[in-house]
DNA sequence: AACAAATGGTATAATTTTGGTCCATATTAC
DNA sequence: GTAATATGGACCAAAATTATACCATTTGTT
């Protein structure tokens, strides 16, 4: 058992710590995947050149940091899980995380659009804004009406691969409904400014304006980021 | 203790689990379509050079896995329904929309990054940079290690869901080959233009320099898109 | 309708592989 | 020099793999 402080532990390179770590980091960095079977402690002592009591301690703590699991004549499998599939992604982001993303994405979705719409597609597009207009007093309704809305302008950026990306985050949106805090953030006077905001870019986007559309989005989801972290 | 990559020794899945892992693939990368029949136990464990009964487990794990369906005296059959959307996005994808989704996105990544990673993460980022030295000569190579670039940049963002998309993009993107292209467009020259941009990437990060990394990220990608229509 | 071939399902015993344990010795670190 | 760690070997017990043989069902042909 190693008595060193765990940071200088970490940064060994020789030995079983050394074992350890070069293994850990391939796991880490998804070099091996979930459930994959490592080699056996014999072929790993032959590929590290050192003896399989070696590798033995260094398995231990990497079972110890449950990154490994080993099963008793069977092998030592990869207990760590670092490629999530769509259910798992949408249980596992925040509403943060969320944010964060249509943060990333929706100003560049605003730009191809004005490069890229055509007025008909804007029509469309303003179509779904009407629908939005008198859901002051329901949160639930303007949630889905600010979801259509959203995904209505990627559907006009001409980009399939955007427009697919975004449905996906659109679903996990709607995935998530942290309804408890609906309700204390969607007050009508806050769905009153989203409303506003979201008309500000239509008229900017058909002026094809941009910078200005840029700014209006980065804006309403910074809005959306406080009022989520309850900052007003 | 031995210090080459561990890839050489790590990387062999064997027994059932190889096979499983190995006819999995097979199924999530569309090589067996939707109801598409594999080949029979006899025979797959003639191809894989093993016994039926290995085959057999690691066919009760995929049908446990809900990813093939057996008919007794029938056969077995691909029951995971790929993601049609997925397929057809992967071919109507142009270069140049993936470039521009590619623009969209890794920019804001690179801003998580610096904001998010921690030093052990950049340490990673680096060791897979390393690995895409001396590819000046072998455009595949170097197109491969490049993609784990960007990928294990995503990977340092710490938004699962931002990494999440990173990876479906990454996938199309290897998905689409252009090698046609690829050979005109890599060359030495460039090859080493877009290493050096990787390398003063990574310091900008270390610098925690959010301005000067999102720049050379975004010429980056202008610099691909150019080389893409010819106008190097 | 009857048959034959191919398929997945089941059973069993021998063999191989694998992790678990112990120990005497050598090496390394402090 | 002392304590901790690594080494190399032997053996054990659990699990997987292999190699057969045979059963039950489906499928296609005659």
């Amino acid at each position: 058992m190693q008595t060193e402080p765990l940071e200088q532990f970490l940064q060994t390179s020789t030995g079983s710590a050394g074992v350890f770590n070069r293994i850990r980091e391939s796991i880490l960095s998804g070099q091996y995947g979930y459930n994959e079977r490592l080699p056996s402690e014999r072929d790993l002592a032959a590929g590290f050149k050192t003896a399989r009591g070696t590798i033995r301690t260094a398995l231990e703590q990497l079972e110890q940091a449950n990154l490994v699991r080993r099963k008793f004549g069977s092998g030592t499998f990869v207990a760590y899980r670092n490629d999530l599939d769509r259910e798992d992604i949408a249980e596992e982001t925040s509403p943060l995380e969320l944010i964060e993303t249509r943060m990333a994405i929706e100003p560049d979705i605003v730009r191809l659009v004005i490069l890229n719409a055509s007025n008909r597609d804007l029509n469309r597009l303003e179509a779904v804004l009407k629908q939005a207009e008198g859901t002051e007093n329901d949160p639930n309704a303007f949630s889905e009406s600010d979801e259509a809305f959203h995904m209505a302008l990627a559907n006009c950026c001409q980009n399939p691969l955007l427009k697919w990306i975004y449905r996906l985050i659109n679903d996990i949106r709607s995935h998530n409904q942290w309804s408890a805090r609906k309700d204390n953030v969607l007050t009508p006077e806050r769905i009153r400014f989203y409303n506003e905001d979201h008309w500000r870019l239509m008229v900017a986007i058909r002026r094809r304006d941009q910078n200005l559309a840029a700014d209006i989005i980065r804006s309403h989801l910074q809005q959306a980021h406080r009022d989520l972290l309850g900052q007003g």
